[in-house]
DNA sequence: CCCATGTCAGTATCACTGAAATAA
DNA sequence: CTTATTTCAGTGGTACTGACATGG
């Protein structure tokens, strides 16, 4: 029998008992590796936010831009975080179920949704316990800025080139 | 009325029609949003593979992996890709009803399934046709060694700040 | 009439919790 | 009996397509 250094118990389960195959993998597999790294534990932490304080990590985004924008629209968040507008209709309605932000027609054009946040979404946005935002800090913190700044510019990159790619095959 | 540069029609929508205000953002959150907007275009392009190949992004990642270590069992995947178990049931279901991989009892351990890679498994898997992979690669090949070792660096820190997040409030 | 904005219905994948079945 | 491996049932959030009501 092989034999293992931790369990999976339903509760106390933890994926980071052993470290991946890393130094045998070719090169743009290991990179991917660690993208899916922190992607998966962007959404793990997002769902342990939800489970905590009811606001999971892309939620508490558009507070934090609704905060910073006041009257923002449901299309502008739409734009400014690249989602599809149908997408935000969740999202801003699930906010909205929990008395966070408040949703008024505009009056210079009534299509138009205004978004505000109430007393307790400013709470909310502002609470630091256990967010994406809080762990993005402290790595930041512990990085040089010439470092941070090859960084932001690589994930630019990558990101074009994510486009490209849905581009060669979108029409 | 305001005028937008594009409309939001169901075919044609194009969520990249207007760049964010990143400068008037605080540091943090303008990485984050840098950060969520890798994250969602792998995602995106993870679903437009899913619908023009059968295959997404987590999806062919196993593919890969499975190609690479032949016989890995499901565990195996799930602590490499940092998942739960239970997550890696639902996706390599989707792949065997493909008929892309096959999964055996390990002789050694029968609790233990064995992946391998059928035939079409295997042409899915070396396709390199609107993939994630290739988007990396392509950003990789826009970069210096020294450039991407300092990204890679970062994220590898990233990931720490998350789990150390994580850990603070699951207890 | 045409276009823009936002929502709704329907669908799919992902990721978890908690429980169960099977095997070591 | 205890532990390990995997699957299953159920839940919820994200994100899309396509259609629609409403307003400019």
């Amino acid at each position: 029998m092989r034999s293992k250094k931790t369990a999976h118990r339903t509760r106390g389960y933890d994926a980071r008992m052993r470290t991946p195959p890393r130094s045998e993998l070719p090169e743009v597999l290991a990179f991917m590796q660690g993208l899916w790294a922190v992607v998966h534990r962007m959404e793990r932490l997002s769902k342990q936010m939800g489970t905590r304080s009811g606001v999971t990590g892309p939620q508490r985004l558009v507070l934090r831009l609704v905060a910073l924008f006041p009257g923002l629209s449901a299309g502008d968040l739409a734009t400014m975080l690249h989602l599809h507008p149908s997408t935000l209709t969740g999202i801003l309605r699930r906010l909205d179920d929990q008395g966070l932000i408040s949703r008024t027609a505009d009056p210079d054009d009534r299509r138009r949704t205004s978004m505000r946040l109430t007393s307790r979404g400013t709470r909310a946005s502002t609470s630091t316990r256990a967010t994406v935002e809080g762990a993005v800090a402290a790595a930041l913190a512990r990085t040089s800025d010439a470092h941070r700044d090859i960084t932001r510019r690589f994930l630019e990159q990558l990101a074009s080139c994510l486009d490209h790619e849905v581009d060669r095959f979108e029409k």
